[in-house]
DNA sequence: AACCCTTTCTTTACCGATACAGAAATCCTG
DNA sequence: CAGGATTTCTGTATCGGTAAAGAAAGGGTT
């Protein structure tokens, strides 16, 4: 049984082709009584609609965004955080009837997903500048959107005031009196463990980190605070012994900033284990503003940003490129950086009970 | 400036089209020394390999397969085990050069990506065996797996053992001499809150649930219990409120039967808000052996469940699917159903100190 | 009745590649 | 050195659509 084309239609209804792919694609195009029977002819034979990859070729567009990612998927959707932006973007594309396509960084193989997937654009999420699959996608010259990264000069980057929220985080303990304070990021350099020397934004391994770490830096110095720094591997499940450690040595913090929710919760778990009282004995920061800060107890400090809101900055961001190339009279969208707000609770501030 | 097609470099070049196409995808066809000629012009004129689209076209394969999720995807990638699984899939389909496109399940619109974005074959994960979108993958007669679903006879189908992992928990906690036991659920039936009558099948919204709802009540029902039944509404940021409603009642239960991690997350922050000591004054099971598991305090008993085989095996499957459509001669898949296992932590018994 | 405008359908010309069969050149083998 | 096997390259057909302009038929206006 031959496959069924718009051609094995219009020969079965007496019409030519065009006016079947009308039928389908542009139903003002011909009388409602004939499309009718097009379509009826169409569900007879079990057509379902002209081929992706037909229509792709012929219009020049696919119906799909990707997303290039940082580091390996499998550790990369492990966060809850980098998973609500990425359902975020896959909301607001899908109301404009866009699918997404998660792009592997791969480069190795026969097939370089960068170069060969089908796209009408891309976002390229907290990714490593330098990053090969990156540079086959700007090499495309695709519509491309930067997230939570340094982008090159003149490109779209939707960023977040990750230095902003770092130093309200650190003014926040200083303010309340700490004077031992602990920044336990990771990421930064190759070494798991404390850090010495002087903090380098070349030794980051990220834009974020960098900007953390800076603002956290503000408020420290201006305090005559010079705070311990403990770099966390980055495999996630031996945080708690980092966590552990750092609490256990003889000049411990009274307060730990963290670069993130989950760091922040291990450093909970270490606290509990070693008896000390969050916030009494123990101050802790995160940020991001995972759900699980509201799940924990107590609740944690944090530095709030609305990833929703990043997500979806970016899905439009995107759209308004990829609208532009179609029609150039159509406005550039302009790169943003989302504020973000300082969420005190219960593991900076007891409840006074 | 006229785009760079095999044919401009064919011309470029001195030969014809169909060698040029053969330098890149079939490099043993042709001599090395011309193969590197051609490469070298390719790279002068800025040409960046075959346009993915005119590829599929002509080869009928895509390079990408679809993921078709249950619900709003938005709330979906939020939970951190589906993003896991999703990370795991995605993984092992990069090994074989796939991408992986998450397929928005609207079908409202012109645009219905089930039907329009093009696929080389599909995971249905966790959804409505009725969902329309579902339905056009069907259609479209692409090689589809299903996954934490019930699946249409005879079509491969990857799951857990839900049932005997729920039925180890209950049976732990029955070991352990509870008598008033709680269930809590989500997604059965349309009202939150105290579920009265008997549970039936048809009222949860999902196989996952039907099948740990029975799972748990053999144990109960043997040992002649009959536990209280909590359903959650699916907005998990009220979660805390209806597990603190659940503790407050006059025949609190000493011990709770969550349907997922996250909701026995929320079952230990409200026991410490009420003054209750786990695992002495109320015991707390999960599901899943989400990371967070090891991050609480006490550590949470769970059922684990290894979402990583489970996406690879899913990915597995479908890759031979695929090679199925080609080659005839490869065997078939055949549908699995990955163990789980109990894993005892402090949620449910102490540390003797 | 002449004219112009719509509506409706068709014609022609691509979109950018790959498959497959065959032709020309080269290499062995005995 | 004949003859078959290899290697290397080309020609033709095809993949399944869409864009854009043109032709035919009907409708209203003056």
């Amino acid at each position: 049984m031959a496959r069924v084309t718009l051609q094995s239609i219009a020969d079965r209804v007496g019409v030519s082709r065009m006016t079947v792919s009308n039928a389908f694609s542009r139903p003002d195009q011909l009388s409602g009584a004939l499309r009718e029977r097009i379509l009826a002819v169409a569900a007879e034979l079990g057509y379902l609609g002209p081929d992706p990859s037909a229509r792709s070729l012929a219009t020049g567009t696919t119906g799909t965004i990707g997303v290039l990612w940082a580091s390996d998927l499998r550790y990369a959707l492990a966060d809850e955080v980098s998973a609500r932006f990425l359902g975020a973007v896959a909301d607001e594309l899908g109301h404009a009837g866009l699918a997404l396509t998660l792009v592997p960084a791969s480069v190795g193989g026969a097939v370089v997903p960068a170069r060969d997937v089908a796209m009408d654009g891309a976002i390229a999420f907290s990714c490593d500048p330098e990053l090969p699959a990156l540079d086959w996608l700007q090499r495309r010259d695709l519509p491309l959107v930067y997230v939570d990264m340094v982008a090159p000069e003149g490109e779209v980057a939707i960023t977040i005031d990750d230095r902003g929220g770092a130093r309200a985080a650190a003014q926040h303990v200083v303010d309340l009196g700490h004077r031992r304070v602990a920044l336990l990021t990771s990421g930064y350099g190759p070494e798991p463990g404390v850090v010495t020397g002087p903090l380098t934004a070349s030794a980051a391994r990220h834009r974020v980190i960098t900007e953390r770490l800076a603002g956290w830096l503000e408020p420290l110095v201006a305090a005559g605070i010079d705070p311990l720094v403990v770099n966390q591997p980055d495999d996630y499940s031996s945080a708690p012994l980092a966590a552990a450690r750092m609490l256990d040595r003889p000049d411990r913090p009274t307060a730990v900033l963290c670069l993130t929710d989950v760091l922040a919760q291990s450093v909970l778990a270490a606290a509990s284990d070693a008896g000390l009282a969050v916030p009494d004995d123990l101050a802790v920061v995160g940020f991001d503003d995972h759900p699980l800060t509201l799940r924990t107890r107590p609740t944690l400090t944090t530095v709030r940003q609305d990833v929703d809101a990043k997500g979806r900055a970016a899905a439009r961001a995107l759209l308004r490129l990829v609208a532009g190339r179609a029609d150039s009279s159509l406005s550039v969208p302009r790169g943003r950086r989302l504020p973000v707000q300082l969420a005190v609770r219960g593991s900076t501030v007891g409840d006074g009970s």
